[in-house]
DNA sequence: GCTTGACCTCAAGTGGACTTGAGGTTGCAT
DNA sequence: ATGCAACCTCAAGTCCACTTGAGGTCAAGC
């Protein structure tokens, strides 16, 4: 066995949607660990594809690579992680994304509530005052809607 | 009239949950341009405290700085703004909200059809292979779950 | 064997959203 | 009048997620 063909960075690039120099700083940041060739070059398993895919997911829920990292890190690095492995994971995330959801259709909600309010010129207003943390989470949620490239 | 009271830069901080450094910023940033005082000390007028209230929410919907100034330039800068002026926005921003939740449900709906399936041992995943672009967008959206601090 | 494109490393740069710091000024209470 | 917290400006620093660039190596086709 182990007959598996081995991909390049550029290989792995192409196909994942992500370019070389992201797929060495995701090294470097301890998301991927790929063999090197005898001439020192990367070589990524085909689950590496996988990993690049779960990670992009993962940054779409808002998780940080670090967090990623971290998540990743309790897969096995050289094996192709069992579908227990995985979906402890997964329904981890899963967990935090419904979280997210109802957080943004709660803020939803309140938008409705002050669209057509006049809202911005009246005193009490709940998205004014929202009395719970809308506030501060990191650097914040950039254009996750902008699915352009 | 013009009997309103105005707000100094610490009490808006303190009462929008921001900081001073951070309106300072917002101001550098063509976000609020509070009047001064003689001494030049910032005065800002009570709406400012929705103004910061409307940033903060908007940037939850991932919408940046820079977005979010464009469309506040939008607003009479030194009237409180109308109705209608709010209506227009804020109706624009439901519509990207809708979008990013639609988003992020899909994105669940493929994480719930890849919990268990072993995925990350497959071939054909939904998540790994999702047709559409998942991926890159902007510098990703983080942590919108935290509702911590 | 030579060219060419894909690859390598390491350092520095970028952009967004702030924060921190130095050095100086204002305003309110006593 | 004076003390002191809160304010001011401007420059630089920080963190994250990358990208860019310089200078050099590897591998496959001709």
């Amino acid at each position: 066995m182990q007959g598996e063909k081995l991909l390049s960075v550029g290989e792995v690039a192409r196909r994942s949607g992500t370019t070389v120099s992201t797929l060495h700083f995701y090294e470097a940041s301890g998301l991927l660990s790929p063999e090197r060739s005898s001439g020192n070059q990367r070589r990524y398993r085909r689950d590496a594809l996988r990993r690049v895919a779960f990670i992009r997911a993962a940054q779409a829920l808002g998780i940080s690579l670090a967090e990623i990292a971290e998540a990743l890190r309790a897969l096995p690095e050289q094996r192709t992680p069992t579908k227990a492995d995985w979906s402890r994971l997964s329904s981890g995330w899963r967990a935090a994304l419904d979280q997210r959801i109802a957080g943004l259709q709660a803020l939803r909600d309140r938008l409705d509530g002050c669209i057509g309010c006049g809202c911005l010129s009246l005193r009490a207003c709940r998205l004014y005052n929202p009395d719970d943390a809308l506030g501060r989470s990191g650097t914040g949620a950039r254009r996750l809607a902008d699915h352009s490239r």
